[in-house]
DNA sequence: TTCCTGTATGCAATGGATTGCACAATATAA
DNA sequence: TTATATTGTGCAATCCATTGCATACAGGAA
């Protein structure tokens, strides 16, 4: 087993010291051009890396940020991930990802190594669920910026960057509505996340503003998936209510949706409009494409990079940010009755 | 801005030394029950976490591997990574994911980077643009186990975990004259990269296994992406070939395969049948299902981290393993004319 | 020739955890 | 009571790169 190469060895090979090779490859301006050139000869030639971990112990920083997420194999967590690494990477940061898998144990695990790795800062998305605290207080309480994105806990001295969910239900309904929809069902996933709750806000409140009247039996509740969307559409297909517009708060829920009206030969959008949440890929790959609110999570994790930055930067205060992202309508066969189509 | 705490402050506050106070951690048998519980019971009041920097300076490892891929956010690379982190995690080790962007010069970058973090490992896909092998080399010089998947360089001392692509051609290309075809058309991406090459061979044997002769003007050349698939699909009405089948290596290609086909009135699979590669999450979400190739990049991954792991408890000698993972044909709508659907 | 000013290098401490060896304190045996 | 184990801690070196301070040597000025 080889040894790695050391400073040490470049100045043995060379008979001057480690001190100098240091300052060799670090450009110095102390040391003499002839001497540079032959270090960094013998460096390359012993291939030599320089050991990061010496560095972060001799300095205290690592320039490596964590990064959670639910999971990494989604299409909305990963393009985050592709947007703080754009932000971060150019910056010399590295961005050490990890998934907590919605298990609220992981997520204090890789919190605790986190700590271990001293890194300079953490962003997260929470696990659904985590009910403890503790372990994002531990962050503050080290003076890491620690910025939330997407779904977040009440930390103090934190940052969070989210969608504007309210108002992504309410530029969802308020299309329907201007389609000539005004029986619209909601279709929620989980009452007890802050996103979900804040569509169905979005929701009544347009409801609301256009003089049409919130009706209880019009909300219906889902798992985020394909065959809970078909059992929902056969509920409201066997209601006496003459729904003319499914609002689903994910993609998947209306994909079902549209499978099993299709298959009972209603005609979308002429009978029901149906509009999803998080303009998944698959949205616009089908026939009869899905009209649905884009949440462009890649700029929500450059925005959250941003934010981390902005806190490294000014370590005096501690700033906290509170960042919204306005979501896009995308406009699409599933709910284009008269209008244009857009993207 | 707060100090971290170190074993010396414990030490210092208990009037101990640091010695003691590393031993008491690591729970070691030389240390009483008391002043263990002393110790613990400091650390959580300072809290106290270990530096894995100064662990690694000593130690020489880091438990850290290297995880190098094209994009985080395609489903294939995205789902190798939930594999493995499912088989690293569990054994302590943590892996640092890093994306190439397709760029040799990041590549290069990412390694230089992984090199100076003494990584235990390296696992990779290779970028598309990659032409030059010395970085790769760097790895193995260092004695780091050096593992490929689904995308390999040609380097000794490494291993590598792939799809078996011929095989991939072949059981798409039977399924197609076994469903009655004999014109089969077939549209490749790059053929410098040895998946792609691997596919076609597997399509020109099985046609000649059945006896059918290959024909060249069979073979469309195209990106990997739905405008590419609809102008090859173009092609191919245009020409003079009576082609009942298309076998694309890529489901985006299939997709705008069957997009423009359809608008053509082409009845799929009665008329032509389509066959794509590596059952992209999309194909059984479309009103008709894509029959594709599964490569089940979750097993691939887990495969990989087998195959670094076996490097590493074998340090003595230097295995290079060679792993091929059996792809499954996943037939749906696009090709089934009279058999039973899978999956 | 002597003193001064750069210029280029060396010396040694630092950061945090580990660990072989030495040694002190206690317990046991003679 | 003395000699011998046994147990629990301390000392100091080590891993590698950085950096303030000291110093050696060169050339220029007096």
């Amino acid at each position: 087993m080889k040894k790695k190469t050391t400073i040490y060895d470049i100045a043995a090979k060379l008979k001057i010291t480690a001190a100098t090779v240091s300052r060799a490859l670090n450009d110095s301006e102390l040391i003499s051009r002839k001497t540079k050139k032959m270090v960094l000869e013998a460096a390359h030639e012993l291939s030599y890396y320089k050991n990061r971990h010496a560095l972060a112990l001799k300095s205290g920083r690592t320039n490596q940020i964590g990064l959670v997420v639910p999971f990494i194999n989604r299409h909305f967590f990963s393009n985050i991930i592709m947007g703080v690494e754009e932000e971060l990477y150019p910056k010399g940061y590295q961005v050490m990802i990890f998934q907590s898998n919605e298990s609220e144990k992981k997520e204090q695990d890789i919190i605790e190594a986190l700590l271990q790795n001293q890194v300079d800062g953490v962003l997260v998305s929470v696990s659904k669920t985590t009910r403890s605290k503790d372990h994002f207080n531990k962050i503050v309480e080290n003076n890491l910026p620690l910025i939330f994105f997407d779904r977040r806990a009440e930390i103090d001295n934190s940052s969070c960057v989210e969608t504007d969910d309210v108002l992504g239900g309410k530029i969802a309904t308020q299309h329907l509505i201007d389609q000539g929809c005004s029986q619209i069902a909601y279709v929620t996933v989980d009452l007890n996340l802050n996103i979900y709750i804040n569509r169905f806000k979005g929701y009544k409140e347009t409801l609301k503003h256009n003089g049409i009247d919130f009706n209880a039996d019009f909300v219906f509740q889902a798992n985020s998936d394909i065959a809970s969307g078909r059992k929902v559409a056969r509920q409201i297909l066997s209601s006496a209510a003459n729904i003319d517009a499914i609002f689903c708060s994910s993609d998947y829920i209306a994909l079902g949706v549209m499978q099993e009206l299709k298959e009972n030969n209603i005609d979308i959008p002429g009978d029901v409009a149906v509009v999803g949440f998080s303009n998944e890929p698959f949205t616009e790959l089908l026939d009869l494409t899905l009209t649905s609110i884009d949440q462009n999570p890649y700029e929500m994790g450059k925005s959250a990079a941003r934010v981390f930055l902005d806190q490294v930067n000014s370590k005096d205060a501690i700033i906290e940010h509170a960042v919204k992202l306005k979501p896009k309508l995308c406009i699409r066969d599933s709910s284009l009755k008269n209008a244009q189509k857009t993207n």
